[in-house]
DNA sequence: ATATGTGCAAATGGTTTGCAGTGAG
DNA sequence: CTCACTGCAAACCATTTGCACATAT
């Protein structure tokens, strides 16, 4: 994907800007995170990494996550039983929907949440910096899954 | 409010119908939770409880909530750097405004959320269960507050 | 009478931090 | 050469769990 090499070439100027190091390893999680097509763990990138750097801890990959973070190079979703997870593809704000089945968080088309966010705003006052918005469900795969519960043979 | 009265009558109905027992310390956890105007944390419901039980326990109010959130009788919010927020008045899930000034939390009317909803569903194929729709900012008090940054005198 | 609930304290689990050695610039 | 980064382990903090006693039903 051309995409991910941009994205990569972002975060690598992003943090040469703030006068940070490239290692290897932070190479590597930076890489991860720019391909990233699958919502990934601090967990998950850790097993990656580790894969060509052994010796790698998750303090490290942590420390780069958070560096990438709070560059915005990185988007946060915040999951209660699933736990963070990080997209390096599209790191501003859109809408998920996560499979409750299977885990899958797949990033929909939409074009109604600015409507949405005007309504928001017009209705409170507030001027809305960003937002955080989550649909939970089953995924076709698990709803076909579901329908025939395991008694087939 | 004759709401928050309908609202704990309902949430005894069903710790009755589930066998559990209706000690003081928990009836105390849910007139809170039912009369909650401002998304208490468990830490708040513990304190306010305190105040009538001084030898509750955070456990007590923990295992508390987690019931009710279980019956579907008190929605849960996650919130990254807040912590977790619970509203027993309105406990189905509907959108919430986030100051990220004060940390002011309100409950906007929304009528559009409906069809954010319908499009999630059609573009993904996902059967939508549940959701979490949060909009960060800053409310009006604060965005004047910030419009003068503390000189004035 | 019984088994659920309580309070305390210890356990848990994800994330952060402190520190001494390492290596990118 | 210097200072940020790494790896390890300990610290943190919200939440959960184990256990013996208390008590709602």
């Amino acid at each position: 994907m051309a995409d991910s090499q941009q994205r990569l070439d972002q975060m690598i100027k992003v943090l040469k800007n703030k006068g940070r190091r490239l290692t290897p390893q932070r190479l590597a999680i930076l890489k991860i995170l720019a391909q990233s097509q699958g919502h990934p763990s601090v967990e998950t990138i850790y097993e990656m990494v580790k894969a060509t750097f052994p010796t790698t801890s998750l303090a490290t990959v942590y420390n780069t996550v958070n560096l990438l973070k709070n560059a915005h190079e990185v988007l946060e979703l915040d999951f209660h039983n699933l736990g963070s997870r990080y997209d390096g593809n599209k790191p501003y704000p859109h809408p998920h929907a996560i499979c409750t089945g299977c885990g899958e968080i797949v990033d929909p088309e939409c074009g109604s949440l600015e409507g949405l966010t005007q309504e928001m705003a017009s209705h409170t006052g507030f001027h809305i910096t960003h937002h955080q918005v989550y649909f939970f469900g089953l995924c076709p795969r698990c709803q076909k899954a579901g329908q025939v519960p395991e008694s087939s043979g």
